[in-house]
DNA sequence: ACTATGTTGGATTGACGCTCCAAAGCTAGC
DNA sequence: GCTAGCTTTGGAGCGTCAATCCAACATAGT
């Protein structure tokens, strides 16, 4: 009687996506270990890969959980440009809880469901009057401003435990740099601390929507340079 | 006489964060591990630690450097818009060239030669009258915009050997979705092969800077909402 | 010559992803 | 109710990696 009890409970993927997710979300990116995964499900590696391919598909299938939930979350009718922001900030608070995902959906962008974003801004863009032939470039850029925020989210979330504290040091670190060179940034730091992320990602996306306006008035007369 | 050779030329932080970069240049971004940078210059981890703080360290000061040589060589004197593109596309071009370096830009923008970027956006941009609060915002909307780019193009390159093979592979895959869900994808796999990513980026760029005009028209009317 | 300081090479450690296999459950056929 | 074949499980073990540690070596100062 040695051998340790075998599991009654069934064991699925999903159930690993879960678990995965649960430590992403507590612990941090670097935290999830097929290791520790076997330990808080009680299992070893064998089950584990039994059910799942390996640890980027892992990762994929729980980013692709979070994202497909916040795409999909954020569709009500109302028009196009509200429509837009509704599905970029529900995106960045999905992010924001969960910045793992975002550091996966830059890292293998074409999975996930980035095929859901793109399929959904290109619907609003078009609803919008971007003509055919710029939705392409027009979406694209949008999706990459996301994913761009979403990457460097990722990025101070890993940094520091809490987000007000890395921003500190930030700021700091930006008080201390030579004025002569950055100017700009030297006095920057000062508004830096009182600054709202989710106010400064939508300030983006309106400037976006703004562009995508004044390109394409009503007739978009020309689309070259 | 058993014991090997030792070094006579200086090995310094210079030459091996060189080493470093024809690594990741030739061979990619898995490529570069400390074993291979040994071999490479023929000598052992405690030297390397003694002149780098770990891999991160390095793998930042290998993107610095790159990153900062793009930033610099493209100043020259026009008008502000046109110096924004070239700037930006510079950076392009560099992250096209080097995909590791756009990878860490996305994973560690607070090292890096971030700040410059951010510096000289933001001087173009103040150039180009968009007025101190927003600066901020409009800075940031825009090297977000470009880090997703990097992000996006690292993992391109990580995908497939070929830019053009992982693309008709992308192509493929859209071309087999089902066009009831993804109608505008579906549609849009036929024009993604002969797309060219450098008009593309350009095409975001373009957008951006109209969205900056056109909410800073001449006096800046309102900053609101 | 001798010491202090700086530099080098490599053995070693601990953690990780992953492979592999034996054992245990489960289901169908008789 | 027994067995044969398939699925699912647990864990030992392998190869690789970043990083530490230390002894050996070099050079400069006195």
């Amino acid at each position: 009687m040695a051998t340790k009890a075998r599991r009654t409970d069934a064991l699925s993927r999903e159930v690993i996506v879960e678990a995965a997710t649960q430590i992403l979300d507590t612990d941090g990116e670097d935290a999830l270990t097929l290791r520790a995964l076997t330990v808080r499900l009680n299992t070893g590696y064998g089950a584990l890969y039994h059910h799942v391919e390996n640890k980027s598909d892992l990762l994929a299938a729980a980013a692709e959980d979070v994202i497909a939930r916040a795409v999909a979350g954020a569709a009500t009718d109302s028009e196009p440009r509200e429509l837009l922001r509704t599905v970029a900030l529900s995106l960045f608070d999905a992010i924001t809880a969960h910045p793992w995902a975002g550091a996966q959906l830059a890292r293998e962008p074409w999975r996930s469901a980035l095929l859901d974003i793109y399929e959904s801004i290109g619907a609003h863009l078009e609803a919008l009057g971007v003509p055919e032939p710029a939705l392409f470039d027009s979406a694209g850029a949008l999706v990459n401003y996301i994913l761009g925020v979403a990457g460097q989210n990722a990025a101070t979330a890993r940094a520091g435990a809490h987000r007000t504290a890395s921003l500190a040091a930030v700021a700091a670190q930006w008080e201390r740099l030579d004025p002569a060179r950055y100017p700009r940034l030297h006095k920057a730091a000062a508004q830096l601390p009182e600054h709202d992320d989710r106010e400064q990602f939508l300030a983006g996306v309106d400037l976006f929507l703004a562009g995508v306006e004044a390109v394409h008035r009503r007739g978009a007369s020309d689309r070259s340079s």
